[in-house]
DNA sequence: TATGAATGAGGGTTCATTCAT
DNA sequence: CATGAATGAACCCTCATTCAT
């Protein structure tokens, strides 16, 4: 990678992590661009050399922040000795939901358009930053689970979609439980779904 | 009810229907209020009569028009002749799911900021229009399924969002797979949630 | 018309005016809409509320200033106490090439988009002040002449475009003669012209 | 001439020949200087080391196409065996107005600022590619004509400005007639125009 | 109550021009 | 000579909100 281009992606991350505070802290909606190259310290113009609009770098940040926090999931999982794919998923689910309980900027920026097709790019490609694929991950994960499994994406999407939904209005409102309550009934029913798709 | 009380309802009402019609055919962000009062013929003070905004106007319809769709599917339920409690709430979830999926303006337009909190009271207290209940509605199915529930509210909850949030990416984008193929998982885990909160 | 009317026109007159000034002054591309509110005393959104844009105030006034020119000129006309139709037509070219002489950015401003096709909607259709109609008047001239001409319309036109492109030459740049060096020669042509249209 | 200003020429006419096809394409107006150096494939600086900025380039295209023009209608005379010089002037007369006919682009851009000024430059000066020159074409047309005239510029003059005019409505918006309706017009008062300025 | 003309801050976007490489 | 990233002033336009009628 030459200087120049090394200095284009620095400038780029750069824009991308002050949209990133302000779109956490005080929404996209109210988030202008004016705001976020004052912020960056760059001129107006420049944005438009690395952005089409600022629903451009949401799309790029919801990517690029949902792989981070699914692969730090998995690197944490790697070093639990966990060894049943229930207990790993679960643990993942953990994590995942702790983490996003103690930032809800993120859980808030990442929930409101975090579609499942967001969500699957995000994880087959590689982002701007992480060489990491969450969904070799998870392939791994199947594989060494010693199971068969019927519809895998179809039963990790309705995982996802569950544990996002529900954890959302947890965190965020604690209702109609808090996210300690909640949890409890989220394990027994993430078991039901794994065991329901294992192939007899 | 006065007369003049009547004729303000009717303008609400006017005012409502119309915003809804802009709502759900050209979306929220890029409906302006001067869009609202030209299709329903008022002035543009007028809707400050009526409303503080555009959201003012989102949150009472939301509740509204949830209401409606609930309340539609357990009259609809009423008819069926379905007697097993787990066979009823299947009975909801598939009418409201195709009443959705024929209308995905509406669909967007509810999903986008339906959290619990807001259905939760929609279903609580009786709205603009309807003098109905679904809460009280759901009550009653607990009480005629001959069992006895562990937290009937949160077996709820997890239904609603896991079955919202499946639906709409299933609804809208077909990913990762149609409504059709999503139904039979759909009903297999909202089946194990019932089972799992029936006490013993 | 009512209060509220007067009201809207005398807005509405006050932008165009103050959009003329700074057309003829300063020329259309570098008047931009913020220096005709500023001088107009009014908000820029007031602009919106008249107008589709820049544009759209330019074609008005092009028309209306053409119209009050020509118009003036036929007043002018009725005074004169000309009574062949060959000098009637010189009479009033040497009054508009005057008046433009006289007024050197009313003549760049009108020249630049002055088509024929703008020109006659203007002749034809009474402007915003004006009542009048010169379609009506060159059609009077005619009937007065006492000859009859075959195509009358095509005749206008052509003495119209001579005389407004070598006059815009003349009276911008005196290129390649002053104005008044050139008037024998336009005239002895514009006789030439009305000749050969004379049905014998 | 050295390598060195051959490269640079070949530079320069690649800017320009990119800029001629935007500018007949898309307007002036709308072409930027980013749309120029990116069909011509350059960097946007070197831009400016050829040119002061979009109107330095579109004067010095007039000048050269207009030149192109002209000349290539002398050329074809040279092969018409025409010899009355009212029969050759019109000859070059309906080259050039069929030409600009089949070249709408080349017409609006040529006539929107051809002031006559910009047209005498033109003929005179030799342009940046051709070593032509229609001034002397023009004297010595003259000169075979077997008359005497006065005023020869002025007489040229009256028929370009004419012709310019009322080709570029007839060919652009057939208004009020088409090109081959206003022909005869048109030749009949070209004949008149140049028999008024032999001397007797 | 109802109106709708007027407001003006604020948004997004473009683009000619510069200058360090 | 050539580059092209960066600039930032300038532009057009929208729209929620107010208030005199």
């Amino acid at each position: 990678m030459g200087k120049a281009d090394q200095n284009k992606k620095r400038k780029m991350e750069n824009l991308l992590n002050n949209a990133f505070d302000l779109f956490t802290s005080k929404g996209i909606n109210k988030t202008s661009i004016a705001d976020i190259v004052e912020k960056a310290g760059v001129a107006k113009g420049t944005f438009y050399l690395y952005f089409k609009d600022k629903y451009d770098v949401k799309n790029r940040l919801i990517a690029h922040k949902s792989s981070l926090l699914f692969m730090e999931a998995y690197e944490a999982l790697k070093k639990a000795n966990l060894t049943a794919f229930e207990d790993r998923l679960i643990f993942i689910m953990d994590y995942v939901l702790d983490k996003l309980a103690a930032n809800k900027g993120l859980l808030s920026f990442i929930y409101k358009d975090l579609s499942w097709a967001v969500f699957k790019r995000t994880l087959t490609s590689p982002s701007i930053t992480t060489e990491v694929d969450f969904e070799a991950a998870y392939k791994k994960m199947l594989d060494e689970s010693g199971y068969e499994f019927n519809d895998p994406e179809v039963m990790l999407f309705l995982i996802i979609e569950l544990v996002g939904s529900t954890g959302y209005s947890s965190i965020m409102y604690e209702d109609p439980v808090s996210l300690d309550e909640l949890k409890p009934h989220l394990e027994e029913t993430v078991r039901s779904i794994i065991r329901q798709h294992i192939k007899q």
